[in-house]
DNA sequence: CTGAAAGCGCTAACAT
DNA sequence: ATGTTAGCGCTTTCAG
């Protein structure tokens, strides 16, 4: 009570009159211990205000009780809410979370590989599509779940349907008339960029539309290279009357590049982003997007994480996650 | 080379023919072992793989390698920026950051406790204005650094120039003929909504303008919130020709339900916001708003968090961060 | 059902 | 400058 000090397990020990190892097995597996011994320990416990010392459990029971988040950047709000959804499953099951930034700075395949190969994690959830899949090979990289599309990787994985999102998109923006559909890309080599890239350009190709190079501009999923985009799509002889862009944050750029140059969202041109993000709805007009459940998605790479290290194997299920379309007002009748 | 488990201090002081505490001193102060020995161990480190067990480490050393930061809402993009600030000093300093959501699930307050309590920490950073400074207030809490105002706590913090911000916004409507100027505040009992209100309200009495209560509404930083403002300024008699809003994301609420209903900003009203956060300049039109530099808060946090730690004391420096007046589109002269 | 004892891997006195 | 030694606080056989 009046020691600063934090009590120990041998205080509990010593209040309640028995062993060290009986207050341990009465915290974690109480139905061991006889019921009068158990009342004992849980008053000691109560009375010397103990609590367990995780570093001295982990280092015990040899794991760290850490899972290692590596995504690429921090600061990208689009991120947090999958954040939450780990975090919500991760800290009642006495993990935490050690988020890394795989971009930031410089030298980020060393910290990487430092980071995997340094047993501080007991698993991985990777967020960040630009990895090399051999950098989570090796057998000291601890059981890792995917969360985006890797061509080519069999580790387990939480995807969204990307080319199925885009061809919604696609579909939508040809029922409501539109022939003439650009797409503005994530950046090159993202798996997202592509697969998103590949649906729509499948589903064009199913409606019997055509597909334009000159309409698939390169973005890089910022608000900024959006307005790029909005900039480039003026300077088209021939523009596309509907833009699918493969991120919000890109739409929300280019809307407002475009808005501010005077023209109108959806009379001059229709646009439909991708994630349904909060503010898609607040904008004026609405953005028209497709939904990705990013808290879902956190909740189940964590709960597939959770399942590999109880079963202490690398191998998991993965699991494809639904989207939908949410429609708003920034895609209407093509013009003419 | 073949063995999957990691290798210990006992397999490098084995190879390098010294003692573990050579190899320990080796590591974490190079320059008291001679240069020979130095490179023997070096190479074995090389050659076995070596990775110090922070665990063990830790629990040696009677620290946690940990900085516990307390925000209301993980998936609240806001605090994103601050947190890739706190790792930009937190991760070259070998602490690891462990993120607990005050706010989302029950009993937070216990969590909260127990976290605090638990010694899972040598230090903590809050982001959270609404926690009860009691909380914060024993001796098995570890050092802590505010970021956010907070009455009457005398704990080091960073700050940002709330009430000036404020001034800052009525300063600008008022340099621009408005006279009737409404505001949309925080949540109640948030020290971001008592110091920018009253920042407002001071400022408006400083340039001789009314203080008018109809129109300061209760907003509690969301987007929705912003919405339901706009929707509470349409039913007023007599209608303010601009609103300061205490959060981007209100501002943006706002600034979309107005358009929405045909309400042009700035002619009709102009529209004024706090933060700046990315997509405010990509508005259409752009956010005229306070700019709170959010990285620097987190990486000064940082800072004098791992000042204290080093210097083992619970006091440290505190600091206040500037802000600027980021003039956009949403501002223009008072009608008529 | 409970206790004794042996470490997990590391660091920091203390010796040499 | 280096080695010896004693734990940090906990969990887990292994006996009883």
């Amino acid at each position: 009570m009046m020691d600063s000090k934090i009590a120990t397990i041998q205080d509990v020990a010593r209040v309640a009159g028995v062993s060290t190892a009986t207050v341990s097995r009465t915290i974690s597996k109480p139905d061991v211990v006889a019921k009068a011994t158990r009342e004992a320990v849980l008053s000691a416990v109560a009375e010397t205000g103990y609590r367990v010392n995780t570093t001295a459990s982990n280092l015990r029971r040899q794991r760290t009780g850490t899972v290692l988040v590596l995504l690429p950047n921090i600061a990208n709000p689009f991120f947090s809410q999958i954040l939450a959804g780990l975090a919500s499953v991760l800290t009642p099951a006495e993990y935490s979370m050690l988020i890394a930034d795989t971009q930031t700075g410089p030298d980020a395949d060393q910290r990487l590989t430092h980071y995997l190969t340094s047993g501080q994690a007991d698993g991985l959830v990777v967020l960040d599509g630009t990895l090399s899949p051999e950098t989570l090979s090796g057998p000291l990289v601890p059981p890792a779940v995917l969360v985006c599309e890797w061509m080519g990787s069999t580790l387990p994985s939480v995807r969204v349907e990307n080319a199925r999102g885009a061809a919604l998109a696609v579909n939508h923006l040809a029922d409501l008339g539109h022939r003439k559909i650009g797409h503005v890309t994530g950046p090159p080599g993202n798996v997202l960029t592509e697969t998103r890239r590949d649906g729509f350009c499948r589903a064009l190709a199913d409606r019997g539309l055509p597909v334009h190079d000159d309409w698939i501009l390169e973005g890089d999923f910022t608000m900024d290279s959006g307005a790029a985009a909005a900039r480039a799509w003026c300077h088209l002889e021939d523009r596309p009357t509907a833009l699918f862009l493969s991120s919000d944050e890109m739409a929300i750029g280019c809307m407002g590049a475009l808005q501010s140059r005077g023209i109108r969202v959806p009379e001059d041109v229709s646009i439909v982003g991708f994630d349904n993000i909060e503010i898609a709805q607040h904008l004026s007009p609405g953005l028209t997007t497709i939904r990705q459940p990013r808290t879902d998605i956190g909740v189940r790479a964590a709960e597939i994480l959770m399942d590999m290290i109880a079963s202490k194997t690398k191998d998991g299920q993965s699991e494809i996650i639904t989207v939908h379309l949410i429609p708003r007002g920034s895609t209407g009748p093509a013009p003419e």
